[in-house]
DNA sequence: TTGTACGCGTTATCAA
DNA sequence: TTGATAACGCGTACAA
């Protein structure tokens, strides 16, 4: 069975091509009867309207870009669900880009949907801190771009965050009020304004209480699974912590296998909280103290905040923020 | 800064849009210089050629979409990460559908990218058992659809599976040889392939051994976190089963919860083995033994299969499939 | 090597 | 209420 066009309908019903076009539209005056009609011809015979043509002639595509630096990962596949239900409710389509934390995948993700392909982004950005300013030639065009949990920091575009600086406080904090005084904070690239941000609250929480700063527990990870393994291994045994704050998921679960394999015990040599969506938290061995975004409907307010900029565009502000609230949420990881 | 078209950047050069056009495509005669000073007149200006027309011209639209029952899932990120690598190495994009498990939504999915928008589709399936027989009226058009992990058996497509009954098979047969005798199958939909493919390896497995299969010890489990809660400790209690095969990870977790609820120790009381992608199954309490599907592989191979079908139609049968082979990885889950 | 002209399938404008 | 026609932006015969 071949995709037919509307001309082909149109003649198999005697009619032109535009009452046909109407049928498929909501606003246009046709007839109920030969609305009808059509749409029940349409079935049979299995007519769509041709996508690009659409598109084409309408200049907009229905569809959004969501740009992810990974997809293998907790918090972005619950973000991707979130903005995916927001989407599909508005009629639009998602199409998705991983950078795996590249920046020039970035850059030329970003540059090629220009070309009309979406009519909307939103992006977590990629984890090297290069220069985005390669933005600012560009989202000045109708092609609107939200940000989400990874941001950049000078870039004027709306974003929803959360708040980072104070659940690493409180993280950090609770860390020192559970008996901590030699804290780790481990980060992928601390020039990531994420990593900037949650670390400042650690900075800051240890200042509140005293805890001196020693720069050489500020460890530098990768996003190698190997590495990571040997860095935390060799800074578990140089080191020597009793505590230690992850700013992303993946290195709590490097710290516990390095944990297992040099018998280090969680939480009596060494209490461990991170920054996890994982919903199995309460699962893990012993059970691991998160700091939990609310990774769906971070999604969610993303998919809104870019629906209203093509729906309203006047009413929303390039300096627009959203902040949801993370939760810090105690277990035996880091218990006395 | 507008978008412009191709028109203007011809009338920017002194050149005609079909020189300009050319020096996009990689085969058309044109001079090495001219194609030079388009190209740099084209990244000056920020042209470039309209998606929506070239695929209207062309027919076709270098993307790939990619329907799945849940986005938030370990299993099916993980494929979706190598789609999106073998989509991305082709120049092609992916569009993403999420069923939320529900049928009606994979039809019309289904339908509606028959209008152009895709070149082909890799899905795997929802998990209602329902008649698939509409992909009959439609897989015939040029948009070919490639199965992964659960199909539809009786549509003729290619599929990318694992080896769902032997891993069913040596999963039952090791909780067996760790001494169980009272082992439940838990799954979510028993008239899915997936779950009757295993099941069967799971009976095969028990009659193998000589121990009577016990329908109660089949249960069937929903989507709902809290209500497969209240199953489960119902079973438990009420069935005291000395094993439990879990043919989807979130089952998996469940039991532990369950069993955590309850007082329940594993593997002392009960021994659990599920399948499950997790790649922080060591760091559960206790360790999670494990059939771990190639998930990731398996979206490369789906993909490569579809890239197949639209570059040479003619090689690909369709009936072909694809067996990977999922490994069972014992822990401390099913310790003696 | 470059330019002219047409058509891809649709929708909006205008006329009937 | 319906039909004829032009235009969306591009790519490719064909002509030059």
């Amino acid at each position: 069975m071949r995709n037919i066009n509307i001309k082909e309908l149109a003649k198999a019903l005697n009619l032109s091509t535009s009452t046909v076009s109407r049928a498929f539209r909501d606003n246009s005056d046709i007839s109920r009867e030969t609305k009808d009609k059509i749409l029940a011809a349409a079935k049979e015979l299995n007519y769509q309207p041709n996508h690009y043509a659409s598109n084409l002639r309408e200049q907009r595509s229905k569809t959004i870009a969501v740009i992810v630096p990974e997809l293998a990962n907790n918090f972005f596949s619950q973000a991707i669900h979130g903005i995916e239900g927001v989407a599909r409710s508005k009629g639009y389509h998602i199409l998705i880009y991983a950078t795996d934390d590249d920046f020039e995948k970035e850059v030329s993700f970003i540059r090629h949907l220009h070309n009309g392909r979406a009519d909307g982004i939103i992006m977590s950005v990629s984890g090297e801190g290069n220069d985005p300013t390669y933005l600012n030639g560009l989202n000045n065009k109708r092609l609107p771009l939200v940000f989400f949990d990874r941001v950049y920091e000078d870039i004027s575009a709306p974003r929803v965050i959360t708040n980072d600086y104070e659940s690493s406080f409180a993280a950090t904090q609770h860390l020192i009020k559970q008996g901590c005084q030699r804290i780790a904070y481990l980060v992928i690239n601390k020039n990531l304004s994420i990593g900037k941000t949650r670390m400042q609250g650690y900075l800051d929480a240890l200042e509140k209480y005293g805890i001196p700063f020693d720069d050489h527990l500020v460890v530098d990870c990768t996003n190698s699974y190997r590495k990571n393994g040997q860095i935390l291994k060799h800074m578990l045994q140089e080191l020597k912590p009793d505590g230690v704050f992850t700013s992303v998921e993946r290195l709590a679960f490097a710290t516990y296998t390095a944990c297992h394999e040099l018998g280090v015990q969680i939480p009596e040599q060494l209490k461990v909280v991170g920054f996890s969506s994982l919903e199995i938290a309460p699962l893990l061995n012993p059970s691991l103290t998160t700091v939990t975004q609310p990774a769906t409907r971070i999604g969610v307010e993303a998919a809104s905040l870019l629906f209203k900029m093509l729906e309203q565009p006047d009413t929303v502000n390039s300096n627009e923020k959203i902040v949801l609230v993370s939760r810090l949420i105690k277990r035996r990881s880091t218990a006395v």
